[in-house]
DNA sequence: ATGAAAGCGCTAACAC
DNA sequence: GTGTTAGCGCTTTCAT
């Protein structure tokens, strides 16, 4: 009684198993009475064919992969929650790629598979996904690099948003440092602003350091100094780090920044939420600003200045290079940058565009 | 110099299959030192295990899967793109289920497969999704109910967010009813509202139709005129759709009516453009209301008035559903209803909460 | 147009 | 603790 199988549609409508196959693999390769009898039967009995058996017969699964890391922001959610509102405003990048690859997936055939990585070992995220697809994404970070090292070598990987850590894999980032050179010099030349602090994350977060770089390079255009480290360091980069760094430079002797640039837009948001209790106004006292563009920083007062990533735009890319690596797998490594924009919103001193 | 398979590393490290199978699966029962040469031989190789291979042989795949249609507003995307900011601000149903569900499924050790409704016949969705999960989870009309009959005697299937179609499934629907007629009831008696419109979706539409009945039973509660039918009916429910429901609303004879009440929040926020066009007044001369909870409702000016979807724990609780039912195949079949609430914002005259 | 047969790479008893 | 041996359900030549 359990799960029929291509013997029992078989047997059920009087072909070989070959033909059912057929049915479904080619169904113009079969005659219209013996197709309709397959399925008629197939139906009879309930019949699904096995992915599992197919992919294994055919080596080939018609799923993408991606893997990203489990950025979920407490902060956020607490925040969502205060604020009556469910989660409908926290959306992360990673939401936003599996939209953009998903779209792009589904154009080309294939389904995607999801999975974001479990602190209990990464062996088992790679195996989840590595082992059910014909070639997957990897957020930057996600997977250590000796294992998509290995695992590279079996199937197509495409590398996003981080830097190349692996030189024969396609790859895919945004251009962090033009973003950030460029919002830093809006807030120079057209905000007047001098006194700027970076806050930065870890050493060995590539997009924080890139941001950073970026920073550097509008300051020593304009003349200021340039400084060697971010004005503060954090490693979560969460809402509530953000708070604490933006306490922290108010509470620093000496003159307070009259901008804090933070690396990422959740603790731009935390800072926000800071200053508004020690009765900071922004932009006023001073300019805020972020690096993301999440969908939370049009939401916040005053809204956030931030640099946008195009992040759908990412996993469509992604899966274009992963079908195009698919159809051709001696073709040289593609490594693209993808431009962003610098969105001028309240929080930096710019009136907001007119109400949507 | 193919793929390796658990024979190359079984030779490669002088053991059986069976062993090299045994360090993937169960570690513990293999001795270190043996263990250590299979992993260091499976790392040489690159091998990676094949989870179609996996699963035929375990009958199990460790994934469960989401089918939802392709809900993309094509009005929602332009005016995106017209406002300057990329798609961020439209997130939609799926897009939260898929969070949900994700989650939810990662605390359970699955990952997840997710595959939006193609117009190329339904059988290739099917098939890509059902044949290779060991559950999943399909958003109300997104395939067809004979397909469902038959793939639901063969795995888990738990139906989300429309009616119960198919009564031996399990199925999780929210307080569509429930929410409409409190946000009615607030626009009567709150608001001192008695001409109110409301503009609904198709007949077989269930979910605009439970809000609708629910919008009946405020009418009637508070003892106004209770109408037969929606004031306009639309088919996609697409902001083009709602904009032009309000201007004919707008245009017809005797009265406009105090308040518009739409039965999703795509449709209230295209109303919201029209009726910004035309000059009236939101919410002095009109109120506005949709149902949803979309963040794009956030972000609009005046911002909507609405009922929020717990679409997120409805991709938890789908998760939960699936994952018990696979404990326990012959379990009664569950049915929840998600409660809903109603947000009071700016659109129907209530001031919002003082800003995050 | 259809059938027969040989795997695809792995898991799961069951022996040892 | 480790090896042997059957399949799991399908695709795919190669015949017919």
């Amino acid at each position: 009684m359990s799960t029929p199988t291509v013997y029992d549609v078989a047997q059920r409508s009087g072909v070989s198993i070959a033909t059912v196959s057929r049915v479904y693999r080619n169904p113009d390769s079969v005659r219209d009475q013996t197709r309709d009898r397959v399925l008629e039967a197939a139906r009879e009995l309930g019949y699904v064919p096995s992915g599992s058996a197919r992919g294994l017969a055919s080596r080939s699964t018609g799923v993408l992969g991606l893997c990203f890391p489990d950025y979920a922001d407490p902060d956020a959610e607490a925040d969502g929650a205060d604020a009556e509102d469910d989660d409908s405003a926290v959306m992360l990048y990673s939401d936003q790629i599996i939209r953009g690859m998903e779209r792009a997936a589904r154009r080309h055939g294939y389904a995607l598979l999801i999975a974001a990585s479990l602190d209990g070992g990464p062996q088992s995220l790679v195996e989840q996904v590595a082992g059910r697809v014909d070639g997957f994404a990897v957020l930057a970070r996600t997977v250590p690099t000796e294992d998509l090292e290995v695992i590279s070598r079996r199937l197509p990987v495409v590398m996003l948003a981080g830097p190349r850590e692996i030189d024969h894999l396609d790859h895919i980032e945004v251009a962090n440092a033009d973003g950030e050179r460029e919002l830093t010099r809006h807030l120079i030349e057209d905000h007047g602003l001098r006194r700027l602090a970076f806050i930065g994350g870890e050493e060995d977060s590539p997009d924080a350091e890139a941001r950073f770089g970026g920073f550097r390079e509008a300051c020593r255009a304009a003349g200021l100094a340039v400084p060697d480290r971010p004005a503060v360091r954090v490693t979560m980069m969460t809402q509530a780090e953000g708070a604490a760094a933006a306490e922290a430079l108010l509470d620093r002797e000496g003159e307070h920044p009259q901008a804090m640039l933070f690396a990422n837009d959740q603790m731009a948001v935390g800072a926000l939420h800071a200053l508004e209790r020690r009765g900071v106004r922004v932009p006023e006292d001073i300019a805020v600003a972020g690096f993301d563009g999440i969908p939370l920083g049009r939401i916040v007062r005053p809204a956030l200045t931030t640099v946008r990533q195009p992040m759908r735009r990412l996993g469509e890319e992604a899966v274009d290079l992963l079908v195009q690596r698919l159809r051709d797998r001696d073709r040289e490594p593609v490594s693209l940058m993808l431009p962003v924009s610098v969105a001028r919103r309240a929080s930096c001193g710019c009136t907001p565009p007119a109400g949507a």
